[in-house]
DNA sequence: GTCTATAAGAAGATAGAC
DNA sequence: GTCTATCTTCTTATAGAC
């Protein structure tokens, strides 16, 4: 691996388990295998290097929401369930990168607050504009009630997983994932015609 | 009010809004008034003002679930549809003890992440005991259905919450409270007999 | 309890040799 | 690109006068 890459992976991983300014370079650097200021020869400074990895991350994360709703033509009650449970499985594992991009969308460095939330809201936005239009879609066909918005069931629905990754704090994610299942029959029980 | 208390008012909005590692202790002195050094005849260091703040607010926590949950006999609909709206406001305020909480129950500082774990989740597990008991009751009048387990609902009850109330970053506070009401409809629908 | 002064160390970042 | 050495600033925390 190049240095560079060597150097996302590691700073991701610390920067997602102690924050940002729980993170020293000298704390990268040395997970790195380098020294401290061979760091400032492949980013200007601390910030860049932190920005760097949340456009990745950004770019990730839409991926992956995408690739989590395409489930091939298996009906939406199955797209869904299985882009739920995707979404709860993967965000409860240890991936650094997944708990890297929730962490500093909740709770951005604040000196970086603008510039990270005006990228990841841009995120955001796309992601829930794809659900949104699953969800109506399955109201013209029949499935989801209309007693809603599609807007609404799609925001309930993010609502709902990222309430249940939160529950990584206490419970096992292997938990959290019988739990889901469990939710999932509340949620979908709410949003059926 | 007391200089100590002022301490801890200051810190809590502090730490909440620059989480621990980005709070100094210059920064607190200077919110408080005084100078750094006498912040330390009050506490022995950084880490015992913030565990302090945390049993506070522990303590806070479950008193203000208690008292959402208590709308007297109004029926178990109207009483969850009340304690739900009053959290989603709650939280979804610019409240320095609210954002304490959630901050640091997710993400705790990692020297003090046992203290914190054990001491919130023993405060989380008491909370949930009692919205499981409602939902038993709700079962057991009727109200609620028995396809779904008291534990299931009351658990995707706080899971939605956290969820809603994680928008503030994208939303307004008024928005999320206008999405919480639409969110609960899906919520009922799903757990009502 | 609060202050000034100061210690002791860690932080981000740069200079310049190799 | 990586290193050693160094700078500056900021950090937590203490000593000791008032």
């Amino acid at each position: 691996m190049h240095t560079k890459e060597k150097i996302k992976k590691e700073s991701l991983e610390l920067f997602a388990l102690l924050g940002y300014e729980g993170t020293s370079m000298a704390n990268i650097a040395e997970n790195v295998g380098i020294k401290k200021p061979s760091l400032y020869a492949h980013y200007k400074n601390k910030e860049s290097l932190f920005l760097d990895l949340v456009m990745d991350m950004s770019t990730d994360y839409v991926k992956f929401i995408e690739e989590s709703l395409d489930q091939g033509n298996v009906g939406i009650e199955k797209q869904l369930y299985k882009a739920f449970l995707t979404y709860v499985h993967d965000w409860t594992q240890d991936d650094a990168g997944n708990q890297f991009y929730s962490r500093f969308l909740q709770y951005p460095p604040q000196p970086l607050a603008k510039q990270l939330t005006d990228t990841l809201g841009e995120t955001e936005r796309k992601v829930r504009g794809l659900l949104t239009e699953l969800m109506r879609d399955g109201q013209q066909k029949g499935i989801l009630t209309n007693e809603l918005g599609a807007e609404t069931m799609a925001y309930t629905y993010f609502a709902l997983i990222e309430g249940l990754v939160t529950e990584v704090v206490f419970y096992a994610p292997e938990d959290i994932i019988e739990q889901a299942k469990k939710s999932w029959k509340v949620y979908w029980r709410g949003i059926k015609a």
